[in-house]
DNA sequence: GTCTATAACATGATAGAC
DNA sequence: GTCTATCATGTTATAGAC
């Protein structure tokens, strides 16, 4: 039985997600979503608490699409070839519609104190899912954690550049980025069998050992919402 | 002579970079900016279009000034380890006081219509002399024009994602990004010794490829800054 | 051409009543 | 939970002074 509150979510989240599609995500107000959702513009707002939350519940939903599609490829990919571009493809399958609204993704990426930062501590969960997947493309390769761990970062990073460029890609379905994929696969894939063998060892030794001190300490989550310095608004709970 | 034009522009910049370090980029207003530099409103908004312009004037000044500050250790470095670290350093140098502000430059990276992106068209003078300082860094290695150009690109990438490292980097003086600059290049440089090499000729070719393909044809630069769809505001020039 | 003064607008966000 | 003000801000507009 789904709660009256989760009924209300998904409205607010499938009329958004509908409108944002259309006409983009700079186009499409809260109000417009509000009017369209059946409710005032305050009942929204206390549903989620911006209008990039709304992104952010969208793509939390992706991951699990995305997990089930690259799953149901893996079966079929047992070289890591294959492994590796069935986690890009599908990952840009489940985008496929929606390059509108990814930028919104990334617009906080570059403010620390932004909750929805892709590299923030509030996304940890999604990030570390979503880095699960490379990990997984990764396993025919049989490393040692440690450095399959490096690698499935490096390879989500990757994955964001890809994103990016995905979302610049003005080719029609995309088409270049599918063959960037394909492309940069093809060229680092094979190499990665080397990444095993012991003469890799210490070149990856110290690849792990700079990743691990460049990794910040985890902070304490400082939950800054408010932008403004000053402007305290109204919220003066004193 | 100065035309009263510039001394106007210099000094809404100055007091905007001001109160942008002190309270951050969007904690400012830009009626605090026009306060400050003590003018109206509309005055600011005479000379900068938009307060993101700000930042992109800013961000053009201190190209210049990372050009001065690389060239002046490119004189000292004659090794390639040498040369990379230098021009990566002193970016950072550049930058220093300014992390608040960097968070701004890549808000719009993911939106391809907007002329401020770092990706996009609107940028491109900045973006080609910032490159061109990556392969000023590689020139003693002599290699191809085509290979150079390549590589330059792609550490004109890295250096994003450092400034993108940088920009969430809480420890003091950034302690952690300076060291990851010099793993990363004590990684990666003596492996760019053998680029020239002509046993790499047949990856470096492939990459290169690749690149080519993947890169967009110039468009038409579409000047669109209107965000709203529909919203056509007051500005009916029918 | 440069700027002041002021108003207006659309939008994201919030407070407080119901 | 939901609605109705209400706010602060980026941005645009206007009319005129120097």
């Amino acid at each position: 039985m789904t709660s009256k509150r989760e009924r209300t979510r998904e409205r607010i989240l499938e009329t958004a997600l509908g409108l944002f599609r259309k006409r983009g995500f700079d186009a499409t107000t809260m109000r417009d979503i509000a009017a369209a959702a059946g409710m005032a513009l305050g009942a929204a707002y206390y549903h989620f608490r911006s209008k990039e939350a709304l992104v952010m519940a969208y793509y939390e939903r992706n991951q699990s699409a995305h997990e089930a599609a690259a799953h149901a490829r893996f079966a079929q990919a047992s070289d890591v070839t294959a492994r590796l571009a069935a986690a890009f493809h599908s990952k840009l399958d489940v985008l496929s519609r929606d390059r509108k609204l990814l930028g919104a993704v990334f617009r906080s990426a570059g403010d620390p104190d932004d909750p929805l930062s892709v590299f923030g501590s509030g996304t940890a969960g999604l990030r570390d899912r979503s880095t699960a997947i490379f990990a997984e493309a990764l396993a025919p390769l049989g490393l040692p954690s440690a450095t399959a761990e490096v690698l499935a970062r490096a390879l989500w990073l990757a994955h964001l550049g890809l994103l990016l460029y995905f979302l610049h890609d003005r080719s029609r379905g995309q088409a270049r980025t599918r063959r960037l994929v394909d492309e940069l696969v093809g060229l680092f894939a094979p190499a990665l069998t080397f990444a095993g063998s012991p003469g890799f060892a210490p070149v990856i030794a110290r690849v792990i050992g700079a990743m691990d001190r460049a990794r910040p300490p985890e902070r304490p989550s400082a939950r800054a919402k408010n932008k403004r310095g000053s402007g305290e608004g109204r919220s003066g709970s004193a």
